[in-house]
DNA sequence: CGGGGGTTTGAGTCCGTTCAAAATACGTGG
DNA sequence: CCACGTATTTTGAACGGACTCAAACCCCCG
């Protein structure tokens, strides 16, 4: 078995950088997060059963195919998360930024990691383990609930995706993702420019949407062509955000 | 606004054909459904407090924007899910066959219908109201973890219609349905000779698959022409299983 | 018998891919 | 800090799959 996919116990011994406790009462993400749910105490009990570790761009939190051990929530920094096929082409399926709780899915279906998750900068993650999950379940069976909402939202979300892929061409998808990216990467200059860093590269980028590098590359040539956004590197600037929406209404028009 | 979108009661007054009460204890579907971790206690009392109802071909058990009153659940024939886009094109998102339970989704996410549903085919579906849904959770709170497992795995298969609908041409996503029906609409002849009931139209399939009308029907054509299936209105001989399954490898050669 | 929706066929076009090569960015060691 | 090797990104030309538009066909139903 390559290096690539062997297991390891969750989370690595290497990963932990300048690894400080990172407090869930602190947390950034705490008040969307699932575990909102949570009084004082269980999230006290939370706090300190959980494991915090801090990855650098590169590290990966865990493989596709470790068998499931618990669940993953970013406090800060951006995951990928990537499925690779049986004949080794991996495709991103999806971008974790702060707040957002991964792994959850395999955890409650029962399966091993059906994707691997890459941090892209820097990032502080904690890790719950399933014995503490299980507590936390039956001390508060509204944490249950939420996150079966959150499941179903993450499904309405998958269908959303899998239909825009159906019917939309690469340069709406585009648009589309830097719609999504902007509310989190974005900044708004006080001269009204829109300027978006973009967490991953290129070739992700493609990969995310379902097409070859070069088709990005040109379809970024063609939305500078339109003035629609500027690319330099990994920063896009927007001038105006109306011609990035048409890009998204073009197939609504019938 | 437009009869199709009309919002109506749930179950409506005209779905009643010939509505005998179907008994959960009698249920087909009932070992794989959700509902099968009540004890006989629980499960009697959902009996009771479920509507039970015949829909005829055609007819729609809940339209797209309907607030979600309940979870549905398919006891015999065949459902169709479809979503419409702002400009009224309508696309299908899903088929449920008996024992699959509905619109579980709108109702733990808190939100309304995001599909329309329509019967296939004459067909016995029971209503269960969010009154009693909630009870049977407070009684039973493995019953929420049994959606939540199921909500785990719906959204793996719909990330991985995502990456098929990215990553492979329509002849192999057609071969796939033909693959996926084969299971509960499929028989073996003693000549080895597979059958298949398409319960769909072919622009059904066509929209299914986010391909047209037209390019189905070469499709289809193209697979006669290989002697991988023949097509005759909605039966569909497959003379060998393995033809059929290499057009899955295709991707995979690599 | 005459619609009318669904399906099929044909011809032409376009979007995105493939293949190949050049250009640029990146990291690493000297 | 620069030089170098590697990986990523970009560009170009040709190909191909799926779409569009249009017409014929079919089958069911009135």
């Amino acid at each position: 078995m390559s290096e690539k996919f062997r297991i390891h116990q969750s989370p690595p011994a290497d990963a932990c950088g300048g690894c400080g406790h990172v407090s869930c009462f602190t947390c950034g993400g705490k008040d969307g997060s699932e575990w909102s749910v949570l009084n004082e105490e269980q999230l006290r009990a939370l706090d300190t059963a959980k494991t915090c570790n801090t990855y650098r761009a590169g590290q990966v939190l865990f493989y596709q195919g470790n068998p499931c051990l618990g669940i993953y929530c970013v406090e800060s920094g951006e995951v990928v998360l990537r499925r690779a096929d049986e004949s080794g082409n991996s495709v991103v399926v999806g971008l974790a930024h702060p707040g957002r709780t991964i792994g959850y899915r395999c955890f409650f279906g029962n399966q091993s990691h059906s994707t691997s998750a890459e941090a892209l900068t820097e990032s502080r993650v904690c890790f719950i383990d399933r014995e503490v999950i299980r507590k936390c379940l039956d001390a508060e069976p509204r944490l249950g609930m939420r996150f079966l909402k959150r499941a179903s939202e993450d499904l309405q979300d998958a269908e959303d995706a899998r239909i825009e892929m159906a019917t939309q061409p690469i340069r709406s998808r585009l648009a589309h993702l830097l719609l999504a990216l902007k509310d989190r990467r974005g900044t708004m200059g006080a001269d009204g420019v829109l300027t978006i860093e973009l967490p991953i590269s290129r070739q992700d980028i493609a990969s995310y949407l379902g097409a070859r590098p070069e088709t990005i590359a040109r379809t970024v040539r063609a939305l500078e062509e339109d003035g629609v956004a500027f690319f330099e590197g990994r920063t896009v600037r927007v001038p105006d955000l109306d011609p990035l929406l048409d890009e998204l209404e073009s197939a609504g028009i019938d």
